[in-house]
This record gives C-alpha cells, sequence and structure tokens, in this order.
DNA sequence: ACATAATAATACTATTTTGGTATTATTCAA
DNA sequence: TTGAATAATACCAAAATAGTATTATTATGT
C-alpha cells in the first residue's frame, strides 16, 4: 500500500530541480539525464504539471519548463491529488457494488477517521519542506 | 488506495457467517451462498485462514470449518497481514532501488509517523466489534 | 469395502492499476 | 526554413489483485 505513487514521487523530485534552476526554463532532456528518469516520462509528468500545475513551458528551440509558484506555496497535497486523485483509503465495496450498510458499518467508520488524520496531517506539507 | 482489500474483507465476512453457526461446521458451498461469494474463492480464503489462523477444518462428509477463538478475540490487523501483509504505506523508492537520503528524508518521516497512527488506531480492533 | 461429500493443495487465468514508450503534430527562434 | 524544443495522445508492459480450475486427499455413512 502506497501513500504516495511513484508518478508522485518523480513530481516532486522534478519540481525541486526545476526549482535550482531560477532564471531560466529546464528542458525535459535535462531533466532526465540529471534525475535519471526516463525522458518520454518525465515529458509525461511535466504535461500534467503544466496543465494542471505550478509551471508553465515554451516550446521551440531554447525552450523549456519554468515554475510559476515558489516551492513553499505548492502543497503536497495537490501534487498527490494530480496523480492520484484524494486522498482516500477506500470505499468498502462487497462484490462489485458498494456495500450496503455503509451508515451503520463501524470499520468504515474507523477508515474515515484515519482518512481524515492523514489529510489533516499532510494539509499543510510544501514541497519545499521535504 | 485501499486500506483493507478485498480478501482481507471477504474473510471478515466468512468468519462472521461461521461464527453465526456455532456448535457446527459450515462448509464453503454453504458460505458461498450465503455471502455470494465464489466458492471457489471462498476456498481459498478458509485455506488461509485454516492454515495461519483462527478455524479448523475437517475433511468428509459432514465436514466443514469451525472457529477455535472467539470473534472477540480475532485481532483485525492479524486478518489483514495475512492477506496483505503488514499495514505499510510503503517504502520510498527511487526508480527500482530503495532511495537514499531515507535517514534524513521528511517525507519519509511523515510516512512513518501515519503508520505508525493508523496501526495504533486498529491496533485492539476486533472481528467481534466490526 | 466403497461411493460420496467434503476439504487440501496448487497451478492457472483474468482484470485492473500502475509504470513506461512511441508517434505525430505544433511551436518558436536562430 | 530548419532544428530544437514541447503538446497531445495513443499505445504497450509489468505488477498486483481478483478469481478459476484441476487434481489429490480424507472422512463418513451404508
Ligand atoms: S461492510 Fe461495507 S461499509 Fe462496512
Ligand atoms: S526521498 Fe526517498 S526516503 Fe525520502
Amino acid at each position: 500500500m502506497k501513500l504516495i505513487t511513484r508518478e508522485t514521487d518523480y513530481a516532486i523530485r522534478i519540481l525541486k530541480a526545476i526549482a535550482e534552476k531560477p532564471g531560466r526554463s529546464a528542458a525535459s532532456i535535462e531533466l532526465s539525464k540529471e534525475l535519471g528518469i526516463p525522458v518520454a516520462f518525465v515529458r509525461k509528468i511535466l504535461q500534467v504539471l503544466a496543465r494542471k500545475g505550478p509551471l508553465t513551458s515554451t516550446k521551440g528551440k531554447g525552450g523549456g519548463f519554468v515554475l510559476t509558484t515558489p516551492l513553499d506555496k505548492i502543497l503536497l497535497v495537490d501534487i498527490m491529488i494530480m496523480f492520484q486523485g484524494p486522498v482516500s483509503l477506500g470505499d468498502c465495496l462487497f462484490g462489485k457494488k458498494l456495500c450496503g450498510n455503509r451508515a451503520s458499518c463501524s470499520l468504515r467508520c474507523i477508515i474515515l477517521e484515519l482518512e481524515g488524520t492523514i489529510r489533516e496531517r499532510i494539509k499543510n506539507v510544501t514541497i519545499a519542506s521535504l
């Protein structure tokens, strides 16, 4: 069971790597080499970050990606949500369909509670702090 | 992300169903029909429970499975461990190998902390209480 | 003894999720 | 106008989970 998926993990590293090159744009090949992540995969992640997230891209020669938000304003949860969806410990399914006794189920209750704790704990964690 | 996997979920229901038939042994087909879980899958789960867990089986005509421990002595974690392994939120892997800066990593730290909270919370939860 | 009703053991298959590639189009600047 | 970059999207692979099938063994009632 993984709280942080590989894509999220890579996304964090990529953001940090870009932040280390202030004032100029970072090309995907450069990031790929630096981090040892396959270039095609880096691009895929960068695209998500560019579309939904805290960086912009410029095409063409000399192009690349630039942060639009400082790392200490980027929340870990937001990156997680981008790549893994909302933090959740799973709905109780019985067979393939949603389980009936959700309302009264104490296991569900525990799961929701734990979900809350996790959310609460990571709520304020920024990328800068990692 | 699922705290409880389907097998674990089924295992819990199966244990509860068996407990409702005190004094006699429950056959896998019976449990299968009652719970609507495919019989072959029920058997697979029962086998694990019989080998590592809180019930015994008797073969032959009139055979089946009997609880050896009352539900209020069976811990949820133990069932989880049987079917999913120890409660963990994942080791930080970089690429395919274990990440280097484990010692100083604050994300890892948060993850371990949350793991602890989860373990602490479910530590005393018995099957009877669900 | 023997047929039958049950589990035991284990190997196999299918589905889903995650991780990763490839391909083609577009854009910008020298 | 060419080449170095990203955009978009479709595709493929590996791993984890979910489920099936097959064969062997064991116990019991007759
Ligand atoms: S048994 Fe399904 S919500 Fe708990
Ligand atoms: S970056 Fe790997 S343990 Fe944190």
